[in-house]
DNA sequence: TTGATTGTTACCGG
DNA sequence: TCCGGTAACAATCA
């Protein structure tokens, strides 16, 4: 479910719900009871994302850290409470709304040091105002790594999931196996540019859009791509080939996508 | 029951 | 140090 679009989208709107208020905190199953038990009662200062990481930052020194990994879910209802759904591992609720999150990859208490590290292992986010592009061209320039690879990992450049990575480089005719040292600055600029605007799409329409006509309402709640899990490029209607980045399927179209170097 | 999935980390070896 | 490969973990659905 989560690429950084989510993340954001769901720290946005709980910020806005949460923050200034007491929240009550559970844990359904037991399954963090203890940080919940320390959590419960206590003021919630501010909901910030950072990549894919969600922090909420309470008045007791505690930071709730959340990391949805490849199956964690966060849901949302106006109050009364409802039974949790499946496996709900913390659970948040103010006088208004109730926040359920099941299945995290991570969900533990950070103290202010803690908070520092991650900060600092985590790449300029694409989605924040305050993220530095140099950082991850930086990294990238100085890489034989290949550019499908190190936009998607989170202390290079941080936001960008499975199904971005294969979009955003097919949009900018760039082959994912070009390895970072001959990616030039115009090109970087380009995929990070493109980047910002596919999430920041995302966050609005709360789905992975990423071509550029999607009907707003027949589409609405799901995504529209042009080539992941796609067979034909939209544009030459060639073949996608499929194949493997670190494990993860990675889609691209040799003819709009020329290993050298882009051409649009 | 099996397999697949929008993710990350630790560990190992080259 | 960097880099690629592997396993482990999370929960749900078809």
């Amino acid at each position: 479910m989560p690429e950084g679009h989510t993340i954001h989208r769901a720290a946005r709107d709980h910020h806005r719900l949460f923050s200034g208020q007491k929240l009550s905190v559970s844990s359904p199953q037991g399954r963090f009871a203890e940080g919940a038990s320390r959590l419960n009662g206590q003021l919630c200062l501010a909901v910030e994302a950072l990549g894919k990481h969600l922090l909420y930052t309470f008045d007791n020194d505690a930071t709730l850290h959340i990391h949805l990994g490849l199956f964690g879910r966060i849901r949302k209802w106006k109050l009364p409470l409802r039974d949790p759904k499946g496996v709900v591992r913390v659970r948040l609720f103010s006088k208004t709304h109730l926040v359920d999150i099941n299945g995290p990859n991570i969900c533990r208490l950070l103290d202010e040091k803690e908070v520092n590290k991650l900060v600092n292992r985590i790449g300029p986010d694409v989605l924040r105002p305050d993220a530095n592009p140099d950082l991850a061209f930086d990294r990238i320039k100085k890489s034989k790594t290949s550019i499908g690879r190190l936009i998607m990992d989170q202390s290079v450049m941080a936001g960008l999931g499975n199904i971005y990575r294969s979009e955003i480089l097919w949009r900018q005719a760039v082959h994912p196996e070009t390895p970072g040292k001959e990616i030039d600055r115009q090109t970087f600029n380009r995929i990070w540019e493109d980047a910002k605007a596919l999430l920041t799409l995302g966050v609005k329409r709360n789905a992975i859009i990423t071509v550029n006509n999607a009907r707003p309402s027949s589409n609405r709640y799901r995504e529209s791509v042009n080539i992941f899990a796609k067979d034909e490029c939209p544009t030459c209607k060639g073949e996608i080939r499929r194949f493997e980045i670190g494990g993860r399927r990675a889609f691209v179209c040799e003819t709009c996508q020329p290993r050298i170097r882009g051409i649009r």
